[in-house]
RNA sequence: GGCUCUAUCGUCUAACGGUUAGGACAUAGCCUUCUCAAGGCUAGAAUCGCGGUUCGAUUCCGCGUAGAGUCACCA
């Protein structure tokens, strides 16, 4: 289907700021974004801020905040706010009302709360038909609908007929948004006949979901549902950028890891997919640290640094130990847990360990003693001025062959690190350098009787 | 329940009506290794069912089935 924008067509990202920003509405957005950019389209933001009790001014906050670390060049600077256009909702309103296609109806009070009238649109009850860019045709009978109320008062519509004028007056000409707009398109398409105003093209982007299939919710994925969560944690916004492009589409080729500039480039709407995709958090972890890979040394240096706590700030062994924890690591946050688990303890300072931990499965305490003695001297000998892990390899490993790698390394490893799981001995041989390296050594043998 | 939508490996997805049904994540195994991580290689794994249309259906149609969404004086 030819989706027909252009340089001169209208989108728009409305969120209301009832809560924070959530991921499902970021993907949304996104697309809008990929779009706009692609056909040099605008993108207009406004804010569905009606609903008075609900609306708070931090979470408007978070969504922008999100917008912005999420990279959309949105111009966010001077929002339509529906609630500083209550005048035109009125006016329109008074038209319809005038023109006898909505009228002010007497209501029966069953509820608290419910107003004695309320104005509903004459609804001429017929089958509406849409194309939409995702799902195809959609025909729904508006018959059942009845006299839908369009407006609480003269001075209070509701969300349907606010949308309709909004976007009318914004100049909308597509409308891509959330899946559940979806059976709300045939009522505020009869809205937009009543009070003449063409009709958007319309594209329903399906949902994100639980593990269960169904709609993503914070019940069951809890803090995983909003935008911030994933910059507390540490994941990059390209990442979740690329994920998210990904969940519901796929470029022609078989590239996964792509620029922002490279997803607008390739990205079609025509071959967006009509069915939800349950939220791949494995995925994310995965594109995540492919975006790891890639980040310049400076910026990951500091983002680790400032993750690690003040007794760990030793810049020079912090550049060295930057390999290690990026090998083990697929958000910044892993970091926290390293430091948390003592992973990242014994680099800094001289491990505790019982004695028996020294000792490798096939050998005695006796021949480990001698075997670390042995190790003591042959690292000695390598010249202090080119101390480093490779030289130390490049004369311990022909002894290890000998004696048998398990019987050298497996003390070494743990004189060194105090830990059953480690990085190798050469690397904390080359982390921790010729002085510490010495003095843990004869610590351990030390311990040995 | 009415209405609407959806249906390819466990997950995200490719495939003008003609492919040994492809890729990625995850999983398993192997390699590398003293251990862990990373990396490399390999493997298993799918067209929801039944009918039709067609020389030929993952693809088109119908009916089932399953799932989801929606049925406000919320947005």
């Amino acid at each position: 289907m030819k989706n027909n924008i252009d340089e001169n067509s209208v989108l728009r990202f409305p969120p209301s700021p009832t809560g924070n920003f959530h991921i499902g509405n970021a993907k949304t957005a996104l697309f809008n974004y990929f779009l706009a950019k692609k056909y040099g389209a605008k993108l207009k933001f406004r804010l569905e801020d009606t609903d008075k009790e609900r609306s708070k001014k931090e979470y408007e906050d978070d969504i922008i905040a999100g917008i912005k670390w999420l990279g959309m060049d949105i111009d966010l600077s001077s929002p339509y706010r529906q609630t500083e256009h209550s005048g035109t909702y009125q006016k329109y309103l008074e038209k319809i009302i005038s023109e006898g296609k909505a009228y002010v109806s007497k209501e029966e009070v069953v509820e608290e709360g419910q107003r004695a009238e309320v104005i509903r649109l004459k609804n001429p009850g017929k089958e509406v038909v849409f194309n939409d860019l995702i799902k195809g045709e959609i025909k729904i009978d508006t018959k059942e609908l009845g006299d839908f109320v369009i407006a609480k008062s003269i001075s209070e519509p509701i969300y349907h007929f606010a949308v309709v004028v909004d976007d009318f007056e914004m100049g909308v000409t597509h409308i891509v948004r959330g899946e559940d707009g979806l059976y709300n398109t045939p009522r505020q398409i009869l809205i937009q006949e009543a009070i003449g105003a063409t009709r958007p093209v319309y594209a329903h982007v399906p949902f994100l979901l639980n593990e269960d299939r169904s709609k993503m919710s914070k019940r069951q994925l809890g803090e995983m549902v909003s935008v911030s969560y994933y910059k507390k944690m540490g994941y990059l916004p390209e990442a979740l950028v690329n994920f998210l492009a990904l969940t519901g589409w796929h470029p022609d080729g078989e590239k996964e890891i792509m620029s922002l500039d490279e997803i607008i480039a390739s990205f079609d709407i025509s071959k967006v997919q009509k069915g939800g995709a349950i939220f791949n958090k494995e995925k994310l972890l995965w594109i995540n640290k492919e975006y790891l890979k890639k980040l310049p040394r400076e910026r990951l240096l500091s983002e680790i640094r400032s993750r690690l706590p003040e007794k760990y700030s030793d810049l020079e062994k912090v550049e060295k130990l930057l390999p290690t924890i990026l090998d083990r690591i697929s958000i910044f946050s892993d970091v926290d847990k390293m430091v948390e688990a003592g992973e990242l303890k014994y680099f800094f300072e001289k491990p505790e360990y019982e004695k028996a931990g020294l000792i490798w499965k096939t050998s005695s305490e006796d021949e480990t003693k001698e075997n670390l003695k042995k190790v003591l001297e042959v690292i000695g000998l390598v010249d202090d001025f080119e101390f480093t892990g490779d030289k130390v390899k490049e004369v311990l490993w022909p002894i290890a062959e000998k004696v048998g790698k398990g019987q050298i390394l497996w003390p070494t490893r743990f004189a060194l690190s105090g830990k059953d799981k480690s990085p190798d001995p050469f690397t904390l041989i080359d982390i921790l350098g010729k002085k510490e390296t010495t003095e843990r050594l004869v610590l351990a043998i030390n311990k040995l009787t």
